[in-house]
Formats: structure tokens, sequence, C-alpha cells
DNA sequence: GCTCATGTGTATATAGTAGTACACAGTACC
DNA sequence: GGTACTGTGTACTACTATATACACATGAGC
């Protein structure tokens, strides 16, 4: 017997927009079927897309994404999660991977975006 | 009724290792002063430097840090976590510190520490 | 040899995570 | 106007995380 706390729901409410988008041109992305091909129970992904339940598990987001053409890693965010392998990234070498984030925690995203077509290019 | 399953246990052998070498010179660092001084039971500070119980929260976690003048990055990742605040700067921006992360995932040390220094130098 | 601190065993609590099972009322369509 | 599919309400479950409370035997120091 308990309550979720209900407020804004960017992670459910993304979902329901982008599934009934899919719907208008294809009948088979109903909240039932939908369900059913990503692995769980229709009333299950009603209350996620409602609010009245968390977001589900990484895998569960995974098999969203991939339904709904989306980003894994932007579902994940909404979801307030991490993808676990980058997770994995930050654990073999915390020390040197932590100092970096938080070096660009606030750097322009074009700042950012050379320093990652510069590894790209494997300039080192 | 749960066992837990008490493979390798690198956190609590680690935290065991350091407390023990603190108290040669200070007899403040006994399981139960320092259980104390960061909040918890010692009995349960005792089963997780055993690794009878999974290490303790983030919380706890900084405060053992702390304590044993450590890292806290690192000792949360030999407890299989990654710090909140980096998981915040992820979620903020997933797309560019995903990519981000898994360009740089083999990188050698060296060549990230070179964008770590870039970047503090305000090379942006 | 008594006191007091020490490490640990046993039992238990509470919240959160991640769902399932099933029934029921509305709607679509043919 | 019956069949079949739709979204959702209600009730329940199992497991994990994160611990507490207390008792007990051991050992060290005065």
């Amino acid at each position: 017997m308990y309550y979720y706390i209900h407020m804004s729901n960017p992670f459910g409410t993304y979902i329901r927009t982008q599934r009934e988008a899919r719907r208008q041109n294809d009948s088979s992305f109903s909240v039932r079927q939908l369900a059913t091909r990503i692995g769980v129970e229709p009333s299950y992904l009603s209350k996620v897309e409602r609010g009245e339940t968390p977001p589900p598990s990484e895998e569960k987001i995974r098999r969203l994404a991939n339904e709904l053409n989306d980003d894994p890693d932007v579902l994940l965010a909404m979801a307030g999660k991490v993808s676990t392998d980058l997770q994995d990234v930050i654990r073999r070498r915390p020390a040197l991977f932590a100092s970096l984030l938080r070096d660009l925690k606030d750097a322009p995203e074009h700042a950012v975006l050379r320093l990652v077509r510069e590894v790209r290019d494997g300039e080192w």
C-alpha cells in the first residue's frame, strides 16, 4: 500500500508521446502490443507512461529505445539513470575519469565535441 | 533469511587493511570507534569489512574516505558505485558525455590527462 | 581478578526496485 | 450486435539496499 509521488514524470510523458506518434502510422504501437514486444505487462507500461510507477529497468528502457528509435542514453537519463557500461568506464579508473568529468561539467558543448573529435582522430 | 555471496570483497578487505594500519598509531581506529564516528553500528561495519554484507551507502563511504584519508571516488569504485554528482554530469548531457566516455574508455592514462590539462588551462 | 572495551553473531526493520496476474469497462469494426 | 482488442484499476510478490538493536565471549590493562 504505497503512493508514487507523481511530479512531472518526464520519462513516461515522453514515452507516451513517442508511442502515440508512431501509432499514427502503425497500429502495433498500442500499449498492449508495445508492452508485449519489450517484455512487460501492458498494465505496467500504462502505469509507467502515466508516472504512477517509476521508470523500468535499464534493460527494458533499452528495448523501448530500440522500438521507438531513440537514443538509449537519453532515455536512461530521462529515467534518472546512467548506462552501466558508462559506470564501468568510470569505475575502472575512478580518479582519472572523475577529474575529467568534473572539469568538463560546465564546458560548452563545442569544446567537448572538439575533444571527442581529437580522440576519434587518434591524436594520442 | 538470505546469504550474501562472499566472493573476493575488495571493498571490505581494503577498509579493514587501512583501518588496521591507522590503528598502529591511533587506538581510536577500532571497529567500534570508527563505526561510531561514521555513524553506523559497530556490528555493521564489522560485517562490511568481512564482506558479510554489501558495502554501505554512498554517504557512509564518503565519511569512511574522510576518516581514512582516501579518495572517495576510489572507495566508491571499489564498492561498485559511481558518485551521484558524476552521474548528474552525464545525465544532464547524456549523448555528449556518453560518446566522450566510450571514446576514452581504452585511451592511455597520459592521453586523458593531457585532455584534463587542456581543459583546465581553459583552452576552449 | 575486575573492569571495560573489543569484535562479532543473531534477529529484525523499512524503503525502494521491478515488476506480475487478472479483471473490468470502453471502443472499433465488420 | 457480438468479437476482439484497448487502456487501466486493484492486489500482490520477490528481491535488494541499508541498515539497527542487543547480546555474548574474548582479551587487555590496571
